[in-house]
DNA sequence: GTACGTGCAAAGGTTTTGCATTACA
DNA sequence: TGTAATGCAAAACCTTTGCACGTAC
């Protein structure tokens, strides 16, 4: 098992403590959390812990393509450490993001692949998860 | 052509004076604007608009299913008012948001669809539009 | 040693809410 | 006339920024 440590060595972040516990939360985690979800586990073993550290931390991750940063909850910026092609489910009930994956996605239209450069695709899902089914 | 007071008559809402102005800049209109977009254009037309009554018109169409509130843009929520099944793409250079037609997505492994309850299915693109690829 | 990260507080931007007034239906 | 919308201001959130201090490399 390869620590965190190891994985981030060579981004060009330093490692701070800070940023090993904010990086040993999110290794794994298909929870799709946000900046405060993440600052309110890690403060508990981490009591200095700023938010704003969080979010730059979440930042600098961002731009070295280690983290997605995504939209799908219209209430505040949900975060992904796994960067592979993959979809996303979000129930409109509890807000849980759930993985979904990607199959061979042919959705668009070749006359404007030619006038367009598309950097990413993402299918959004939303409806209710399968607890949220049972309850209703 | 349909005014917007016989379009929106029988929705139960009110048609005031400052809700037809914001349903005459919204029809029709591809432009994917924000609520602010909404609130500097028509109080041009009509300065006592405040930017709430925006906001509670544009939350009063979404419950209606007359507008779709879009979270491709990172920064600000965007409105629709084309409510029929397509897709979009974002510039990430310009924030200019273009509709792409929807083909037929069969995207969602058939061990999901019985599980979960899907409701809404988005694709959303981001890339260079045309102009800014233009530009670079 | 130096550049970068931290933590605090304050500010910024978007969206919501409370409330008295106004106006549609 | 009664219910709902308006407009203003204030508040509520989420996220970013400035700055003095501290620390990884």
């Amino acid at each position: 098992m390869m620590t965190v440590i190891a994985k981030y060595r060579n981004l060009g972040l330093k490692l701070t403590p800070q940023r090993i516990a904010i990086l040993d939360y999110l290794d794994g985690n298909k929870r799709h959390p946000s900046a405060e979800d993440i600052y309110l586990d890690v403060s508990k073993k981490f009591p200095t812990l700023s938010l704003a550290t969080v979010y730059t931390t979440l930042g600098a991750l961002r731009e070295k393509g280690k983290v997605l940063e995504l939209t799908i909850d219209p209430d505040k910026k949900r975060y992904d450490p796994e960067t592979g092609k993959h979809n996303h489910f979000i129930c409109i009930l509890c807000k849980r993001i759930i993985d979904i994956p990607a199959t061979n996605l042919i959705d668009f239209p070749e006359a404007i692949t030619q006038d367009y450069c598309i950097i990413t695709s993402h299918v959004e899902y939303s409806g209710h998860c399968p607890e949220c089914k049972n309850i209703l």
